[in-house]
DNA sequence: ACCTGAACACCGTTCAAGT
DNA sequence: ACCTGAACACCGTTCAAGT
Protein backbone atom coordinates (compact mmCIF):
# COMPACT_ATOMS: atom_id res chain seq x y z
CA UNK A 1 0.00 0.00 0.00
CA UNK A 2 2.91 2.61 0.23
CA UNK A 3 4.86 0.85 -2.26
CA UNK A 4 2.26 1.47 -5.23
CA UNK A 5 1.47 5.02 -5.48
CA UNK A 6 -1.60 4.28 -7.62
CA UNK A 7 -3.83 1.49 -6.05
CA UNK A 8 -7.18 0.95 -8.19
CA UNK A 9 -5.58 1.99 -11.52
CA UNK A 10 -8.03 -0.39 -14.22
CA UNK A 11 -5.86 -3.90 -14.93
CA UNK A 12 -4.90 -2.22 -18.66
CA UNK A 13 -4.46 1.00 -19.68
CA UNK A 14 -7.09 2.72 -21.72
CA UNK A 15 -6.48 2.48 -25.65
CA UNK A 16 -8.94 2.45 -28.81
CA UNK A 17 -8.25 -0.61 -29.34
CA UNK A 18 -9.03 -2.33 -26.34
CA UNK A 19 -11.98 -0.01 -25.87
CA UNK A 20 -13.38 -1.63 -29.68
CA UNK A 21 -12.52 -4.76 -27.94
CA UNK A 22 -14.86 -4.42 -25.26
CA UNK A 23 -17.67 -2.67 -26.92
CA UNK A 24 -18.14 -5.44 -29.73
CA UNK A 25 -18.25 -7.79 -26.37
CA UNK A 26 -20.95 -5.69 -24.86
CA UNK A 27 -23.01 -5.17 -27.87
CA UNK A 28 -22.41 -9.49 -28.66
CA UNK A 29 -23.50 -10.09 -24.77
CA UNK A 30 -26.12 -7.39 -24.79
CA UNK A 31 -27.17 -6.23 -27.92
CA UNK A 32 -27.24 -2.77 -29.57
CA UNK A 33 -29.95 -1.65 -27.61
CA UNK A 34 -27.46 -2.58 -24.18
CA UNK A 35 -24.36 -0.40 -25.50
CA UNK A 36 -24.42 2.93 -24.06
CA UNK A 37 -21.17 4.82 -22.84
CA UNK A 38 -21.98 4.46 -19.60
CA UNK A 39 -22.46 0.77 -19.62
CA UNK A 40 -19.21 0.53 -21.70
CA UNK A 41 -17.08 2.64 -19.23
CA UNK A 42 -18.79 0.16 -16.47
CA UNK A 43 -17.10 -2.81 -18.28
CA UNK A 44 -13.74 -1.34 -18.65
CA UNK A 45 -13.72 -0.29 -15.24
CA UNK A 46 -13.71 3.34 -15.88
CA UNK A 47 -16.06 6.54 -16.02
CA UNK A 48 -17.73 6.45 -19.33
CA UNK A 49 -16.04 10.04 -19.93
CA UNK A 50 -12.73 8.42 -20.27
CA UNK A 51 -13.59 6.76 -23.51
CA UNK A 52 -13.85 10.59 -24.58
CA UNK A 53 -10.59 11.02 -24.32
CA UNK A 54 -9.83 8.28 -26.77
CA UNK A 55 -12.77 8.67 -29.25
CA UNK A 56 -15.00 11.73 -30.37
CA UNK A 57 -18.24 10.42 -29.81
CA UNK A 58 -20.55 6.78 -30.03
CA UNK A 59 -20.47 7.09 -33.04
CA UNK A 60 -16.81 6.99 -33.57
CA UNK A 61 -16.65 3.73 -31.26
CA UNK A 62 -19.39 2.08 -33.50
CA UNK A 63 -17.07 3.00 -36.12
CA UNK A 64 -14.16 1.25 -34.98
CA UNK A 65 -16.88 -1.77 -33.63
CA UNK A 66 -17.96 -2.15 -37.64
CA UNK A 67 -13.80 -2.06 -38.47
CA UNK A 68 -13.23 -4.88 -35.88
CA UNK A 69 -16.07 -6.90 -37.72
CA UNK A 70 -14.58 -6.37 -40.60
CA UNK A 71 -11.21 -7.64 -39.73
CA UNK A 72 -12.66 -10.78 -38.36
CA UNK A 73 -13.93 -11.69 -42.18
CA UNK A 74 -12.53 -14.71 -42.93
CA UNK A 75 -10.86 -14.48 -46.50
CA UNK A 76 -9.26 -17.67 -48.63
CA UNK A 77 -5.96 -16.35 -49.27
CA UNK A 78 -5.34 -15.36 -52.81
CA UNK A 79 -3.69 -18.04 -54.95
CA UNK A 80 -5.72 -20.44 -53.04
CA UNK A 81 -8.31 -21.99 -55.82
CA UNK A 82 -9.95 -20.19 -58.67
CA UNK A 83 -10.93 -16.59 -58.39
CA UNK A 84 -15.10 -17.93 -58.17
CA UNK A 85 -14.20 -19.94 -55.29
CA UNK A 86 -12.55 -17.69 -53.72
CA UNK A 87 -15.48 -15.23 -53.84
CA UNK A 88 -17.53 -17.97 -52.73
CA UNK A 89 -15.75 -18.58 -49.81
CA UNK A 90 -15.28 -14.63 -49.37
CA UNK A 91 -19.14 -14.72 -49.32
CA UNK A 92 -19.62 -17.36 -46.90
CA UNK A 93 -17.58 -15.62 -44.85
CA UNK A 94 -18.97 -12.64 -44.86
CA UNK A 95 -22.42 -14.57 -43.87
CA UNK A 96 -19.95 -15.83 -41.18
CA UNK A 97 -19.59 -12.36 -39.67
CA UNK A 98 -23.38 -12.24 -39.35
CA UNK A 99 -23.93 -15.56 -37.54
CA UNK A 100 -20.87 -14.93 -35.30
CA UNK A 101 -22.22 -11.37 -34.82
CA UNK A 102 -25.60 -11.43 -35.12
CA UNK A 103 -26.23 -8.17 -32.86
CA UNK A 104 -23.29 -6.43 -34.23
CA UNK A 105 -23.89 -7.11 -38.07
CA UNK A 106 -26.65 -4.93 -38.92
CA UNK A 107 -24.00 -2.13 -38.05
CA UNK A 108 -22.73 -3.46 -41.41
CA UNK A 109 -25.84 -2.95 -43.45
CA UNK A 110 -27.33 0.43 -41.61
CA UNK A 111 -24.19 2.59 -41.08
CA UNK A 112 -21.98 4.19 -43.16
CA UNK A 113 -18.68 3.30 -43.92
CA UNK A 114 -16.30 5.94 -42.91
CA UNK A 115 -13.14 4.15 -41.88
CA UNK A 116 -10.00 4.14 -43.99
CA UNK A 117 -9.60 0.08 -43.79
CA UNK A 118 -12.98 -0.44 -46.05
CA UNK A 119 -11.13 0.23 -49.12
CA UNK A 120 -8.53 -2.20 -48.61
CA UNK A 121 -11.47 -4.82 -47.82
CA UNK A 122 -12.81 -3.35 -51.45
CA UNK A 123 -9.83 -3.66 -53.32
CA UNK A 124 -9.29 -7.51 -52.38
CA UNK A 125 -12.72 -8.12 -53.37
CA UNK A 126 -13.27 -6.10 -56.76
CA UNK A 127 -9.61 -7.90 -57.43
CA UNK A 128 -12.03 -10.99 -58.08
CA UNK A 129 -13.82 -9.93 -60.43
CA UNK A 130 -11.30 -9.05 -62.47
CA UNK A 131 -9.68 -12.13 -62.20
CA UNK A 132 -13.03 -13.58 -63.24
CA UNK A 133 -12.52 -11.45 -66.58
CA UNK A 134 -15.07 -8.85 -65.78
CA UNK A 135 -14.43 -5.04 -67.03
CA UNK A 136 -15.61 -2.60 -64.17
CA UNK A 137 -19.12 -1.79 -65.20
CA UNK A 138 -19.93 -5.69 -64.92
CA UNK A 139 -17.66 -5.71 -61.43
CA UNK A 140 -19.83 -2.82 -60.03
CA UNK A 141 -23.24 -4.63 -60.71
CA UNK A 142 -21.93 -7.72 -59.55
CA UNK A 143 -20.14 -6.16 -56.51
CA UNK A 144 -23.63 -4.54 -55.56
CA UNK A 145 -25.67 -7.57 -56.52
CA UNK A 146 -23.94 -9.90 -54.66
CA UNK A 147 -23.57 -6.98 -51.56
CA UNK A 148 -27.48 -7.03 -51.34
CA UNK A 149 -27.95 -10.55 -51.38
CA UNK A 150 -25.69 -11.33 -48.86
CA UNK A 151 -26.23 -8.36 -46.37
CA UNK A 152 -30.15 -9.17 -46.61
CA UNK A 153 -29.12 -12.58 -46.19
CA UNK A 154 -27.55 -11.75 -42.57
CA UNK A 155 -29.97 -9.38 -41.81
CA UNK A 156 -32.93 -12.12 -42.50
CA UNK A 157 -31.29 -14.55 -40.57
CA UNK A 158 -30.53 -12.98 -37.19
CA UNK A 159 -34.47 -12.15 -37.64
CA UNK A 160 -35.10 -15.67 -38.07
CA UNK A 161 -33.11 -17.26 -35.62
CA UNK A 162 -34.31 -14.43 -32.73
CA UNK A 163 -37.33 -16.87 -32.06
CA UNK A 164 -36.17 -20.00 -31.11
CA UNK A 165 -36.58 -22.67 -32.17
CA UNK A 166 -38.14 -22.06 -35.42
CA UNK A 167 -39.79 -18.20 -36.28
CA UNK A 168 -41.94 -18.92 -39.06
CA UNK A 169 -44.32 -21.58 -38.09
CA UNK A 170 -44.57 -20.68 -34.27
CA UNK A 171 -45.52 -17.23 -35.39
CA UNK A 172 -48.03 -18.98 -38.11
CA UNK A 173 -49.67 -21.08 -35.02
CA UNK A 174 -50.30 -17.93 -33.41
CA UNK A 175 -51.55 -16.46 -37.08
CA UNK A 176 -56.01 -15.80 -37.47
CA UNK A 177 -56.39 -18.80 -39.59
CA UNK A 178 -54.11 -21.04 -41.64
CA UNK A 179 -57.02 -22.64 -43.80
CA UNK A 180 -57.18 -19.26 -45.74
CA UNK A 181 -53.48 -18.84 -45.98
CA UNK A 182 -53.19 -22.09 -47.66
CA UNK A 183 -49.67 -20.74 -49.53
CA UNK A 184 -48.14 -19.85 -46.57
CA UNK A 185 -49.32 -23.17 -44.56
CA UNK A 186 -47.60 -25.22 -47.37
CA UNK A 187 -44.26 -22.81 -47.53
CA UNK A 188 -43.96 -22.54 -43.74
CA UNK A 189 -41.98 -25.59 -43.28
CA UNK A 190 -39.48 -24.41 -45.79
CA UNK A 191 -38.46 -21.26 -43.96
CA UNK A 192 -37.45 -22.81 -40.81
CA UNK A 193 -34.07 -21.72 -39.50
CA UNK A 194 -32.54 -25.31 -40.27
CA UNK A 195 -33.61 -24.31 -43.64
CA UNK A 196 -31.22 -21.31 -43.89
CA UNK A 197 -27.65 -22.52 -44.61
CA UNK A 198 -29.24 -24.65 -47.35
CA UNK A 199 -31.26 -21.16 -48.90
CA UNK A 200 -27.98 -18.77 -48.85
CA UNK A 201 -25.89 -21.77 -50.73
CA UNK A 202 -28.91 -21.84 -53.46
CA UNK A 203 -29.76 -18.06 -53.46
CA UNK A 204 -25.31 -17.57 -53.48
CA UNK A 205 -25.07 -20.69 -56.20
CA UNK A 206 -28.05 -19.40 -58.03
CA UNK A 207 -26.10 -15.90 -58.84
CA UNK A 208 -22.33 -17.44 -58.88
CA UNK A 209 -24.29 -19.64 -61.85
CA UNK A 210 -25.01 -16.84 -63.43
CA UNK A 211 -21.72 -14.85 -62.98
CA UNK A 212 -19.86 -17.50 -64.35
CA UNK A 213 -21.95 -17.72 -67.41
CA UNK A 214 -21.36 -14.46 -67.97
CA UNK A 215 -17.61 -13.80 -67.16
CA UNK A 216 -15.21 -14.59 -69.93
CA UNK A 217 -11.96 -16.59 -69.16
CA UNK A 218 -9.62 -13.77 -68.38
CA UNK A 219 -6.51 -12.64 -70.34
CA UNK A 220 -5.06 -10.58 -67.75
CA UNK A 221 -6.42 -10.24 -63.74
CA UNK A 222 -5.75 -6.20 -64.04
CA UNK A 223 -8.01 -3.71 -64.48
CA UNK A 224 -8.60 -1.98 -67.81
CA UNK A 225 -7.36 1.26 -66.48
CA UNK A 226 -3.84 2.05 -65.73
CA UNK A 227 -2.09 -0.17 -63.06
CA UNK B 1 -65.79 31.25 -24.88
CA UNK B 2 -68.57 30.45 -22.93
CA UNK B 3 -70.36 28.16 -25.29
CA UNK B 4 -67.73 25.72 -25.70
CA UNK B 5 -66.83 23.61 -22.59
CA UNK B 6 -63.15 22.35 -23.72
CA UNK B 7 -61.09 25.31 -25.43
CA UNK B 8 -57.62 23.96 -26.16
CA UNK B 9 -58.65 20.25 -27.23
CA UNK B 10 -56.35 18.69 -30.15
CA UNK B 11 -58.31 19.14 -33.91
CA UNK B 12 -59.17 15.54 -34.34
CA UNK B 13 -59.47 13.25 -31.73
CA UNK B 14 -56.24 10.84 -30.78
CA UNK B 15 -56.82 7.37 -32.57
CA UNK B 16 -54.27 4.43 -33.22
CA UNK B 17 -54.71 5.21 -37.15
CA UNK B 18 -53.71 8.86 -36.93
CA UNK B 19 -51.06 8.08 -34.05
CA UNK B 20 -49.09 5.84 -36.75
CA UNK B 21 -49.81 8.03 -39.68
CA UNK B 22 -48.15 11.18 -37.73
CA UNK B 23 -45.65 8.76 -36.49
CA UNK B 24 -44.40 7.68 -40.41
CA UNK B 25 -45.10 11.48 -41.25
CA UNK B 26 -42.21 12.12 -38.24
CA UNK B 27 -40.16 9.30 -39.00
CA UNK B 28 -39.60 10.73 -43.22
CA UNK B 29 -39.03 14.33 -41.60
CA UNK B 30 -37.16 13.48 -38.57
CA UNK B 31 -35.27 10.65 -39.19
CA UNK B 32 -35.77 7.48 -36.85
CA UNK B 33 -33.27 9.24 -34.58
CA UNK B 34 -35.51 12.62 -34.32
CA UNK B 35 -38.42 10.23 -33.30
CA UNK B 36 -39.46 9.91 -29.62
CA UNK B 37 -43.04 9.50 -27.85
CA UNK B 38 -42.48 13.22 -26.83
CA UNK B 39 -41.73 14.41 -30.11
CA UNK B 40 -44.59 12.53 -31.86
CA UNK B 41 -46.65 13.35 -28.96
CA UNK B 42 -45.76 16.84 -29.91
CA UNK B 43 -46.26 16.57 -33.79
CA UNK B 44 -50.33 15.48 -31.91
CA UNK B 45 -50.51 18.00 -30.19
CA UNK B 46 -50.51 16.58 -26.90
CA UNK B 47 -48.57 15.17 -24.18
CA UNK B 48 -46.36 12.14 -24.92
CA UNK B 49 -47.90 10.06 -21.86
CA UNK B 50 -51.56 10.37 -24.64
CA UNK B 51 -49.90 8.20 -26.92
CA UNK B 52 -49.65 5.29 -24.55
CA UNK B 53 -53.96 5.09 -24.10
CA UNK B 54 -53.46 3.81 -28.12
CA UNK B 55 -50.59 2.04 -28.25
CA UNK B 56 -48.80 0.07 -25.17
CA UNK B 57 -45.37 0.95 -25.89
CA UNK B 58 -43.14 2.82 -28.22
CA UNK B 59 -42.30 -0.55 -30.48
CA UNK B 60 -46.29 -0.92 -31.13
CA UNK B 61 -46.21 2.40 -32.73
CA UNK B 62 -43.35 1.54 -34.58
CA UNK B 63 -45.06 -1.90 -35.99
CA UNK B 64 -48.09 -0.12 -36.69
CA UNK B 65 -45.73 2.35 -39.19
CA UNK B 66 -44.11 -0.99 -40.71
CA UNK B 67 -47.74 -1.86 -41.37
CA UNK B 68 -48.20 1.62 -43.04
CA UNK B 69 -45.30 0.80 -45.32
CA UNK B 70 -46.68 -2.16 -45.59
CA UNK B 71 -49.83 -0.69 -47.23
CA UNK B 72 -47.93 1.76 -49.35
CA UNK B 73 -46.51 -1.39 -51.26
CA UNK B 74 -48.07 -0.96 -54.78
CA UNK B 75 -48.75 -4.21 -56.30
CA UNK B 76 -50.13 -5.44 -59.40
CA UNK B 77 -53.70 -6.42 -59.73
CA UNK B 78 -54.04 -9.97 -59.53
CA UNK B 79 -54.80 -11.15 -63.28
CA UNK B 80 -52.91 -7.98 -65.39
CA UNK B 81 -50.00 -9.88 -66.48
CA UNK B 82 -48.07 -13.25 -66.40
CA UNK B 83 -46.92 -14.18 -62.79
CA UNK B 84 -43.23 -13.33 -63.72
CA UNK B 85 -44.39 -10.03 -64.82
CA UNK B 86 -46.33 -9.86 -61.39
CA UNK B 87 -43.23 -10.41 -59.23
CA UNK B 88 -40.98 -8.47 -61.15
CA UNK B 89 -43.48 -5.41 -60.13
CA UNK B 90 -44.23 -6.25 -56.74
CA UNK B 91 -40.23 -6.43 -56.10
CA UNK B 92 -39.95 -3.15 -57.56
CA UNK B 93 -42.71 -2.01 -55.38
CA UNK B 94 -41.19 -3.14 -52.43
CA UNK B 95 -38.16 -1.37 -53.61
CA UNK B 96 -40.78 2.07 -54.07
CA UNK B 97 -41.27 1.79 -50.15
CA UNK B 98 -37.21 2.21 -49.50
CA UNK B 99 -37.17 5.28 -51.95
CA UNK B 100 -40.47 7.03 -50.55
CA UNK B 101 -39.51 5.79 -47.48
CA UNK B 102 -36.02 6.06 -46.66
CA UNK B 103 -36.30 6.61 -42.86
CA UNK B 104 -38.50 4.21 -42.16
CA UNK B 105 -37.42 1.23 -44.50
CA UNK B 106 -35.16 -0.14 -42.26
CA UNK B 107 -37.83 -0.43 -39.76
CA UNK B 108 -38.74 -3.44 -42.39
CA UNK B 109 -35.82 -5.42 -42.13
CA UNK B 110 -34.35 -4.92 -38.84
CA UNK B 111 -37.37 -5.77 -36.92
CA UNK B 112 -39.61 -8.62 -36.46
CA UNK B 113 -43.08 -8.66 -37.82
CA UNK B 114 -45.95 -8.75 -35.31
CA UNK B 115 -48.37 -7.99 -36.95
CA UNK B 116 -51.17 -10.03 -38.28
CA UNK B 117 -51.28 -7.95 -42.16
CA UNK B 118 -47.96 -9.29 -42.50
CA UNK B 119 -49.40 -12.90 -43.46
CA UNK B 120 -51.80 -11.65 -46.20
CA UNK B 121 -49.24 -9.60 -48.02
CA UNK B 122 -46.83 -13.30 -47.60
CA UNK B 123 -50.19 -15.55 -48.79
CA UNK B 124 -49.81 -12.69 -51.72
CA UNK B 125 -46.40 -13.10 -52.88
CA UNK B 126 -46.28 -17.04 -52.20
CA UNK B 127 -49.15 -17.30 -54.86
CA UNK B 128 -47.52 -15.78 -57.39
CA UNK B 129 -44.71 -18.78 -56.82
CA UNK B 130 -47.39 -21.38 -56.90
CA UNK B 131 -48.70 -19.72 -60.40
CA UNK B 132 -45.16 -19.90 -62.02
CA UNK B 133 -45.51 -24.12 -60.72
CA UNK B 134 -42.67 -23.93 -58.05
CA UNK B 135 -43.43 -26.09 -55.51
CA UNK B 136 -43.08 -25.46 -51.59
CA UNK B 137 -39.55 -25.99 -51.04
CA UNK B 138 -38.50 -24.16 -54.50
CA UNK B 139 -41.16 -21.14 -53.73
CA UNK B 140 -39.20 -20.91 -50.10
CA UNK B 141 -35.81 -20.82 -51.20
CA UNK B 142 -36.46 -18.15 -54.33
CA UNK B 143 -38.71 -16.47 -51.67
CA UNK B 144 -36.43 -15.76 -49.18
CA UNK B 145 -33.60 -14.94 -52.25
CA UNK B 146 -35.61 -12.32 -53.31
CA UNK B 147 -36.17 -10.86 -50.07
CA UNK B 148 -32.88 -10.84 -49.39
CA UNK B 149 -32.00 -9.07 -52.54
CA UNK B 150 -34.65 -6.46 -52.46
CA UNK B 151 -33.99 -6.06 -48.47
CA UNK B 152 -30.22 -5.54 -48.98
CA UNK B 153 -30.73 -3.33 -52.31
CA UNK B 154 -33.24 -0.89 -50.15
CA UNK B 155 -30.57 -0.27 -47.37
CA UNK B 156 -27.51 0.12 -49.41
CA UNK B 157 -29.59 2.15 -52.04
CA UNK B 158 -30.66 4.17 -48.56
CA UNK B 159 -26.83 4.16 -47.32
CA UNK B 160 -25.23 5.34 -51.07
CA UNK B 161 -28.25 8.38 -51.22
CA UNK B 162 -27.58 9.74 -47.80
CA UNK B 163 -24.41 11.18 -49.21
CA UNK B 164 -24.82 13.71 -51.97
CA UNK B 165 -24.50 13.76 -55.11
CA UNK B 166 -22.59 10.67 -55.22
CA UNK B 167 -20.81 8.91 -52.20
CA UNK B 168 -18.61 6.24 -53.35
CA UNK B 169 -16.04 8.45 -56.07
CA UNK B 170 -16.32 11.27 -52.72
CA UNK B 171 -15.19 9.16 -50.68
CA UNK B 172 -12.69 7.60 -52.73
CA UNK B 173 -11.27 11.54 -53.37
CA UNK B 174 -10.87 11.73 -49.59
CA UNK B 175 -8.95 7.79 -49.49
CA UNK B 176 -5.16 7.76 -49.12
CA UNK B 177 -3.90 6.97 -52.37
CA UNK B 178 -6.39 6.15 -55.26
CA UNK B 179 -2.84 4.65 -56.90
CA UNK B 180 -2.89 1.92 -54.19
CA UNK B 181 -6.19 0.86 -54.98
CA UNK B 182 -6.47 0.73 -58.57
CA UNK B 183 -9.91 -1.72 -58.57
CA UNK B 184 -11.71 0.74 -56.89
CA UNK B 185 -10.74 3.18 -58.71
CA UNK B 186 -11.57 1.98 -62.11
CA UNK B 187 -14.99 0.50 -60.25
CA UNK B 188 -15.96 3.37 -58.55
CA UNK B 189 -18.06 5.42 -61.56
CA UNK B 190 -19.84 2.73 -62.19
CA UNK B 191 -20.91 2.58 -58.34
CA UNK B 192 -22.16 5.95 -58.32
CA UNK B 193 -26.12 7.19 -57.58
CA UNK B 194 -27.06 7.74 -60.84
CA UNK B 195 -26.59 3.29 -61.31
CA UNK B 196 -28.53 2.46 -58.68
CA UNK B 197 -31.68 1.82 -60.56
CA UNK B 198 -29.61 0.26 -63.03
CA UNK B 199 -28.06 -1.55 -60.91
CA UNK B 200 -31.05 -3.18 -58.78
CA UNK B 201 -32.65 -4.17 -62.36
CA UNK B 202 -29.51 -6.01 -63.35
CA UNK B 203 -29.56 -7.64 -60.09
CA UNK B 204 -33.40 -8.76 -60.31
CA UNK B 205 -33.76 -9.52 -63.84
CA UNK B 206 -30.52 -12.48 -63.11
CA UNK B 207 -32.71 -13.45 -60.43
CA UNK B 208 -35.65 -13.70 -62.71
CA UNK B 209 -33.95 -15.30 -65.53
CA UNK B 210 -32.69 -18.21 -63.32
CA UNK B 211 -36.17 -18.51 -61.89
CA UNK B 212 -37.81 -18.76 -65.45
CA UNK B 213 -35.57 -21.33 -66.07
CA UNK B 214 -36.50 -23.20 -63.35
CA UNK B 215 -40.27 -23.22 -63.56
CA UNK B 216 -42.49 -24.99 -65.29
CA UNK B 217 -45.33 -24.20 -66.66
CA UNK B 218 -47.69 -24.51 -63.97
CA UNK B 219 -50.69 -27.02 -64.05
CA UNK B 220 -52.93 -25.30 -61.35
CA UNK B 221 -51.96 -22.35 -59.20
CA UNK B 222 -53.00 -24.35 -56.01
CA UNK B 223 -50.24 -25.47 -53.57
CA UNK B 224 -49.35 -29.10 -53.10
CA UNK B 225 -50.96 -29.35 -49.71
CA UNK B 226 -54.62 -29.36 -48.98
CA UNK B 227 -56.27 -26.13 -49.92
C1' DA C 1 -2.21 13.39 -20.74
C1' DC C 2 -5.71 10.99 -18.78
C1' DC C 3 -9.58 10.45 -15.92
C1' DT C 4 -13.50 12.10 -12.60
C1' DG C 5 -17.93 14.11 -11.40
C1' DA C 6 -21.43 17.35 -11.76
C1' DA C 7 -24.57 19.18 -14.94
C1' DC C 8 -27.67 19.78 -19.17
C1' DA C 9 -31.00 18.40 -22.24
C1' DC C 10 -32.85 14.65 -23.53
C1' DC C 11 -35.03 9.44 -23.45
C1' DG C 12 -39.15 5.45 -22.36
C1' DT C 13 -42.17 4.44 -19.02
C1' DT C 14 -44.82 4.28 -14.26
C1' DC C 15 -47.92 6.25 -11.37
C1' DA C 16 -51.21 9.26 -9.31
C1' DA C 17 -54.36 12.80 -10.61
C1' DG C 18 -57.39 15.36 -13.04
C1' DT C 19 -61.83 15.81 -16.16
C1' DA D 1 -62.33 6.99 -21.14
C1' DC D 2 -58.93 10.00 -22.15
C1' DC D 3 -55.33 13.09 -21.08
C1' DT D 4 -51.91 15.69 -17.85
C1' DG D 5 -47.79 16.26 -15.06
C1' DA D 6 -44.51 14.85 -11.90
C1' DA D 7 -41.18 11.42 -11.19
C1' DC D 8 -37.68 7.53 -12.03
C1' DA D 9 -33.98 5.54 -14.16
C1' DC D 10 -31.77 6.03 -17.88
C1' DC D 11 -29.23 8.43 -22.34
C1' DG D 12 -24.97 11.35 -25.09
C1' DT D 13 -22.27 15.00 -24.34
C1' DT D 14 -20.13 19.58 -22.26
C1' DC D 15 -17.49 21.60 -19.00
C1' DA D 16 -14.65 22.46 -15.07
C1' DA D 17 -11.65 20.05 -12.07
C1' DG D 18 -8.58 16.95 -10.40
C1' DT D 19 -3.85 14.20 -10.76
Amino acid sequence: MSRVARPAAPRTALSPERIAEAALQLIDDEGLDGFSMRSLGARLGVEAMAIYHHYPSKGHVLDAVMDHLLADWRWPPSGSATALERLRRAMHGYRGIALAHPHAFPLLVGRRFNSPGVFAVYERLLQLFAELGLDAAATARWFRTLGYFVSGAGMADIASREIEPDATSLRLQHAPQSVTLPHVAAVAPHLRVDQLDAVFDFGLETLLSALERQARPPRSARPRVGR
